[in-house]
DNA sequence: TACAATTTAATTGTCGACAATTTTAGCGGT
DNA sequence: ACCGCTAAAATTGTCGACAATTAAATTGTA
């Protein structure tokens, strides 16, 4: 997932995006200590600049942080990764129906060509998770992206959809639901296409819904 | 509004407390430069920590930060104003939902009353909007940490109920709604009551989209 | 050996000084 | 007087060192 990166300018802002990337994909694995020395030493920069970096991955919830005794990298329950999905069935739901009244025809032009070619992965190669994960939130990307909303964009883009990923990696879980969501998407899109909102919506908070509850699915009987 | 402040160990939380709290009573007013070495002399603390306060209040929208710049109070614009009412329409229809699945009894009948007190302040005193504000602010904390969703809390009594507080300083609009909101949050309240979270989530969002309808309103003709 | 208290070590929190960048002020030319 | 350029001042970014707190190790005792 390629991110806009033309002004890292500041030693935070820099760190800060890498250390995300790192939790994010498991390279850090949950739960381990931050030491601000030994990153400090890592990165080759100040304890300074790196505090300010946790304190970004605090905020947005992919790090724990107490005084006195530092930070470690969250590691998700079972309450919590059902949490992020009803967020996001409200939060995304409302952006579906937003995209649908903003969205321009060259981003719903954009947005079906990206469902095509999944389509198309998911019939080459069943079994690979991989496209299928990150092509679903691709798709639901953009869906965000033609909200037009600040809001939703920072809080969806930039904060849940790296708990997502992370979740993803933790639990690491093979959905088998690809087919039936990629149809589930281009549902979604096709209300968003025609402009109704209202359906959009309703499609949205369904098609994640119906994912929450695959995950509790299998949540419950892996335990 | 009293915050629980047991733990304000170290000097960021502390600052960042007061600062957000001089920014949203306006004590700051909008658009004030953020000067880091005067507000760390004001403080008598140093700029380290000082920082820290101010990418808090940066990442939950309070000020936007430029960087080799400086850190500047949001002032609001109207479309800011109204993508909020949005996010919140999203989040407080599923943080009503959620509630009226998980409130205890207790907390039911803590927001009943609440209400009782509510209705007796408004008839008392119609033109005070403070405590109608204020007020109608505290319903719809209850609602939410009814909702036992961490992250709800989090996004809403943490972010951007702040932010509320900070517009309605900054537009000042004394809305008027007030007996109609009381038998709103009312319904809200009985559908929580009897445990019909459809119903809760309904009447919740068609609650904030009249307020936004109302701002709408009172933007366009005013300017 | 197990446990508790005390001392030691390691880690986080805070500070003051220096470096880099931006903004302001001053100057000269047209 | 106005505009562009240069230099100075002010502000933010970064660093290394010290203080405060917590976690670990050691010792003493039952």
């Amino acid at each position: 997932m390629a991110v806009s990166v033309e002004h890292l300018k500041t030693i935070p802002e820099r760190v800060f995006q890498q250390l995300r990337e790192a939790i994010v994909e498991g390279t850090i694995p949950a739960g381990t200590k931050i030491s601000e020395a030994e990153l400090a030493q890592t990165y080759g920069i100040s304890r300074g600049p790196l505090r300010e970096a946790i304190s970004q991955l605090a905020a947005m919830g992919l790090v724990e942080r107490r005084a006195n005794v530092g930070a470690r990298v969250i590691q998700m329950s079972s309450d919590h990764l059902l949490d992020i999905f009803r967020v996001r069935e409200a939060l995304e739901g409302m952006a579906a129906r937003l995209a649908a009244a903003k969205m321009t025809p060259e981003q719903v032009q954009t947005l079906m060509e990206t469902l095509d070619q999944h389509g198309e992965t998911i019939n080459e190669d069943a079994g690979n998770n991989y496209f299928q994960e990150s092509g679903d939130l691709d798709f639901h990307y953009q869906v965000v992206m033609g909200s037009g909303s600040d809001h939703l964009i920072k809080l969806l883009c930039n904060d849940l959809y790296y708990l997502v990923r992370l979740y993803r990696y933790q639990f690491g879980m093979r959905s088998k639901r690809g087919p039936i969501a990629i149809v589930e998407h281009r549902n979604i899109a096709e209300a968003i296409a025609r402009g109704d909102g209202e359906m959009a919506e309703l499609l949205m908070r369904s098609h994640i819904r119906a994912s929450r509850e695959n995950v509790e699915r299998l949540l419950t009987q892996q335990n």
